[in-house]
DNA sequence: TCTTTTTTTGCACACGTGTGCAATGTTCAT
DNA sequence: ATGAACATTGCACACGTGTGCAAAAAAAGA
């Protein structure tokens, strides 16, 4: 009588197919032994009932939830938006299911989001933004909660990090302005100060200092449109304007260059060139045909699933190093070359 | 000895802090019976040895689990993805967390999002596209698990749609343009055919005839910036151009401004006027600043999350209307009065 | 046909938790 | 001091599943 209680379950299956339970346990255990009579026998009774394995049950029974906790802050960011896209399609190829968390930009967050994580007993929790407190690292590690950290650094053992080449890309940049025939640089970034943006940061001005070029700084506010825009304001209000400005991420060079066109009524790149970082959607609009570095967020996922994968083949720490390639759209004067 | 299996259990607490593990579970459900001195035992323990409550195993005994499925195709795009930070926000604050399942366009691929619910068993599943097929609606029904519709119709038992004011939203929009001076109008869509959508086309194009107005009318692709732009060079190709279109969706409506000023050299408004809906974020970038439609989700979010903690207070299907107003800004002529 | 090998099946236990029930300990009014 | 009312605690069962183990059945070999 599985009618008006809550959900079907093997028992009810096992009692309408005339067997076991055990019998209908191994029907949906893939590699167990059962004849193809009874194998049939259950999937009949199964399709009639609507009976669906518990995952929950299985989990916990197995160790194996096939769970996995994505943790971070500004979900409907573009990029954010995106890899969370890639790694939920990529989790769902390799059977497992991906819960999400919400975190705001206070490190506390993450802490709160990786013990849900834990109460679930997901199989590993990828951090997209913010960083885990060592000691809360260390509780995940002793429940068996795998950590994968992206583009942060300070990992504990039994968690991957994922990192880019941001500095590297930093240095591109500065060097494509200087090939378009540019002279007064400027950086906008903003204040976050995560991991990448830092690399970016001081990439950036580490190339400059070794050539001697002197730099017009600005780090403003949470990493967003808005900012950009105040950004732009306040780097063009200067004396002597610049001519490129290399922007930490594509929202803020999307931000820099509406106001540099609709606030000072520039001509992108004629009057200023723009390279931005993360090749969100929108740097690919006609209205911006941005010039950035992509991220790699295929090959992120790929890259996050596939050590999961592993089991544990590698216990200890391990950095897995990707490249942004270069985009080149028409925000820098010249062809790149 | 929790060290190096895998996770700390009740059991474990309850040897160290020399109680039952009755006690540890009364400790962790909140209105159970213990004392002060023994749960404050217990809660001492819990945090030396890094306990946390294990949710699958909670959710097998008492029902609750607690978890929501996210069910949704393109989750990268802008209000697709705005809507999930929405709900995962709202999940989270009312003690529940959000898994999430991406399907790709067909509606088969979200009957076996619904079965993965299930086997999760998901308190309920919010489905932000594509319909489920009417047998896996049952299914959902007799396993029970709650369906939220968003923009969907043909809702069964069990289950609440939220729809919008779509038709009214598109008569408003006519309107608008005819108090612009617009005469000759346009509609631009995509294939996708959703309710919604058609709702959108059919209101605009109803109204028009009533008042006996032509309507250039497209349609084209799915539902992205692409088609947008492929939308603005065909309606824009033809003999007579149109002064006034209304896009279904912002999306579209960026790739029509885009093609209408970079390979058209149009000027917005002046030459042409642009509404869309959703309104999001990109619309009210300075690049578009385009007159919309504003998805209200913050109240879908409350709206669906509502629901599911009323219980079964209504238990046939329900129907929750909301209005997307309207967000005025530059992409049309005039200030709207 | 009889023995040996292999496959199939059911029983029973385990996973980690919530909770009814009875027993025990505590408070309070009389 | 005594009984009643009450708070606290432990036992044991239940939830739905996977799986080792032994029994049974089937297949294979002689």
């Amino acid at each position: 009588m599985p009618g008006r209680k809550n959900s079907v379950s093997a028992k009810d299956v096992a009692a309408r197919a005339g067997v076991s339970r055990a019998a209908v346990s191994r029907t949906f255990t893939p590699g167990a032994s059962v004849s193809k009579e009874t194998r049939s026998k259950v999937l009949e009774a199964a399709e009639a009932l609507g009976y669906q394995v518990n995952h929950l049950a299985r989990g916990l029974i197995s160790r194996k939830t096939g769970i996995v906790a994505l943790i971070g802050a500004d979900l409907a960011t573009p990029y954010r938006s995106e890899l969370i896209r890639v790694l939920t399609e990529r989790l769902q190829a390799s059977g497992r299911v991906a819960i999400l968390i919400n975190t705001d930009r206070s490190d506390s967050t993450v802490d709160v989001a990786l013990q849900q994580a834990i109460r679930y007993r997901a199989e590993a929790a990828v951090v997209l933004s913010g960083m885990p407190e060592s000691s809360i690292s260390e509780l995940c590690h002793r429940n068996g909660l795998r950590l994968v950290l992206i583009n942060r650094d300070d990992a504990h053992s039994g968690s991957v990090q994922i990192r880019l080449n941001d500095a590297e890309a930093a240095r591109v940049a500065l060097a494509s302005f200087l090939r378009a025939g540019c002279r007064r640089l400027a950086l906008a970034s903003s204040q976050a100060g995560t991991p990448s943006l830092l690399d970016r940061e001081n990439g950036f001005l580490a190339e400059a200092e070794k050539r001697g070029l002197p730099v017009l700084c600005e780090r403003l506010g949470p990493t967003s449109y808005e900012s950009g825009l105040a950004l732009g304001e306040r780097l063009l209000m200067r004396a002597e304007r610049p001519d490129a400005v290399f922007c930490t991420t594509d929202l803020l060079a999307c931000g820099v260059m509406d106001a540099a066109r609709h606030r000072f009524s520039l001509s992108i790149p004629n009057d200023l060139s723009v390279i931005g970082f993360d090749d969100i959607e929108q740097a690919s609009w006609d209205a911006y045909a941005l010039t950035t570095f992509r991220q790699p967020v295929e090959e992120i996922g790929a890259a996050a699933v596939d050590w999961l994968s592993d089991g544990d083949a590698a216990d200890g720490p391990r950095i897995i190093h990707l490249t942004a390639p270069m985009s080149w759209r028409k925000s820098v004067r010249g062809n790149g070359k």
